[in-house]
DNA sequence: GGCGCCCCGTGACACCTGTCACGCGCACGA
DNA sequence: TCGTGCGCGTGACAGGTGTCACGGGGCGCC
């Protein structure tokens, strides 16, 4: 057990990365031991430099965030994970905390708070953003199936019917029929409205 | 003429601001003397606190880093803009420097080049990304027309012809015109596609 | 003055989309 | 066991969409 705090910092944006590593560098208590730029390279430099908390950016290549915390979780369980994240969207502090992050900032908040949710998580404490708390519960639950969140995240790069059925493999009309379930739930009425709604909403 | 670069942090996320502070805050010859939330407060905080070069997010609430260093430009001639951001659309390159900023600097980009750029900046040089450079040449100028930016704009956030129609003032023959115009010229089949696409390229 | 380009509008047409109804299979809980 | 919900598919239909052709007007340029 080590006085200092180590922490793992992982950023798409090295401009970002080595920003918010100098800023951790003026806590005696904090040290920056490992900084990577894709999700599936936080495991191995959080074993390989034997990380106590793992601050993890979602947008990013490849394995997102959320998706690097659960791996996190599953493969090193002694390690914390801290979720820091551009959109404050709702869909994500909830998927976070399902993939096992100990705590959630969005880049909004101060830069002084970022080293006591370190601290925080590191103690074994939950840090979720407050403006956000109240949010999610206002939220609710993803109202979308598995198969309408699938053929929603194609659509969302356009393309016509055809192509999405081609992409996920279905029928035509059965991706016609997702998408309208997806229209009506999202409280739009084209299928490209109602993929930014879901998006906003972390819905996707 | 003092010894240091005094710089102001534009960047509507808090955290993002605070890290990049920190960071230029390592380099003994440049020194932070203001940092702002939102793009219509820069040239007010650059005029309060003698900035030398102002550090420019494009994506910021309101006034944008682009809009922001054409009000610097007019409003505080002897002011050297920067511009960072995350995306490195040619687009938003050359709209930038026809703004009036010195540089344009990527979020990928390595830590240690930004106190470089800004030194740079501040001696009167211009600082491009290097990749984004040569990408710049390739893509050429904007295709689309005015209109069909506006049309297309307004179609990013989805919608029907009838409801951009009205948003935009003409009528929703000219509307699909408009936008059957732009799907040829960015190579897409959709208007989804084609907004999504001439944003990429920050033809918008 | 012609010429080209852009903006704006209309009309017509094939095609795509969104919606609804209906069916089948499967898993789950009452 | 039955009902329910979900996934998957088909068919049909009104309406929206993308394309084309055709006008007219304004503006800059040779």
């Amino acid at each position: 057990m080590s006085a200092t705090i180590k922490v793992l910092l992982a950023d798409d944006q090295a401009l970002v990365r080595g920003a918010l590593a100098a800023l951790l560098a003026l806590e005696p208590d904090l040290e920056v031991v490992a900084e990577v730029g894709r999700g599936d390279e936080v495991v191995d430099a959080a074993r390989a430099s034997a990380a106590d908390v793992c601050l993890l950016d979602i947008e990013m290549p490849g394995v997102d965030g959320i998706a690097a915390a659960a791996a996190v979780r599953d493969a090193l369980p002694g390690v914390r994970t801290l979720v820091v994240t551009t959109f404050g969207r709702p869909g994500y502090l909830r998927r976070a905390l399902e993939a096992g992050a100990s705590g959630f900032v969005v880049k909004d908040t101060p830069a002084r708070q970022l080293a006591e949710a370190v601290r925080r998580v590191h103690a074994g404490l939950r840090v979720v953003d407050p403006s956000l708390a109240t949010e999610s519960l206002v939220d609710g639950a993803n109202p979308l199936t598995e198969r309408e969140r699938e053929v929603l995240g194609v659509a969302l790069r356009g393309g016509t019917v055809a192509a999405i059925a081609g992409v996920v493999h279905l029928s035509p009309g059965t991706v016609r029929n997702h998408l309208s379930s997806a229209i009506g739930k999202t409280g739009t009425s084209t299928r490209a409205e109602a993929a930014r709604v879901a998006q906003e909403r972390g819905w996707l």
